[in-house]
DNA sequence: GTGTTATATTCGAAGTTTCGAATATTGATC
DNA sequence: GATCAATATTCGAAACTTCGAATATAACAC
């Protein structure tokens, strides 16, 4: 059981461990969007957004709501939402670290070109 | 600046991706504990423990500190703690399907056999 | 029906994560 | 220094994730 419960934490985690997922999520903290604008806001492939939301819909993180041609989806519970938002000052407090992997990010741009 | 910290949350989900990994910080929620205490809690392989452990220090998840032949890990911060407790709300509110991972896991295991 | 737009799925290649077995390092004790 | 205990690292195989290209499905408009 406990083990049961810590791999459905791990699965949670999982979804989320993906910066395009966590673009996608913040997309959503307003309120619900079409995939086709979740596609446009980010700019990214049409198949990889469809393929990161299967993700997120599996793991319950979204919900979906067909409306004819097109599918809104919506983030499932506020919770998710409160997450986020410790994970913000989360971040503000380790702001140096967020700004090594900035810098080690550019370092390996430079390197690439 | 956007990408980057996007690419900071991300690392910090993926660091908490793995049940073994969510297991050893639920053990340190009450202050810090050998390496060797946390491989006896948990009934786990050493290399391997030494493997998650190194994960989470290198997202900065946990602190160490040496003592003579001993490691002791410690949550770096707080607020990681306060992450874990949402999601523990929202475990409750999401009981079913914590199920649903129990019977598959279960059902897995039968085929298994 | 045909065509068009919105979204999902499948495929295969490249990259990453996970494990245990083996080995290395570090510090304490004699 | 030799030995022992605690922890970390390296290696290679297996499993999983990610991507874009191609293809499929579904709903609407004509």
């Amino acid at each position: 059981m406990q083990d049961a419960l810590r791999q459905f934490k791990a699965d949670f985690f999982q979804a989320l461990a993906h910066p395009t997922r966590i673009a996608i999520v913040e997309q959503l903290r307003e309120g619900e969007l079409s995939a086709g604008a979740i596609i446009e806001r980010l700019g990214i492939e049409q198949a990889n957004a469809s393929q990161h939301l299967a993700v997120l819909r599996a793991k319950n993180i979204l919900m979906n709501r067909k409306a004819g041609n097109q599918v809104f989806y919506s983030v499932r519970d506020p919770l998710i939402i409160e997450v986020l938002d410790i994970m913000r000052r989360y971040f503000h407090a380790h702001m140096s670290e967020v700004l090594a992997t900035l810098k080690a990010i550019d370092k390996a741009d430079k390197i690439r070109r």
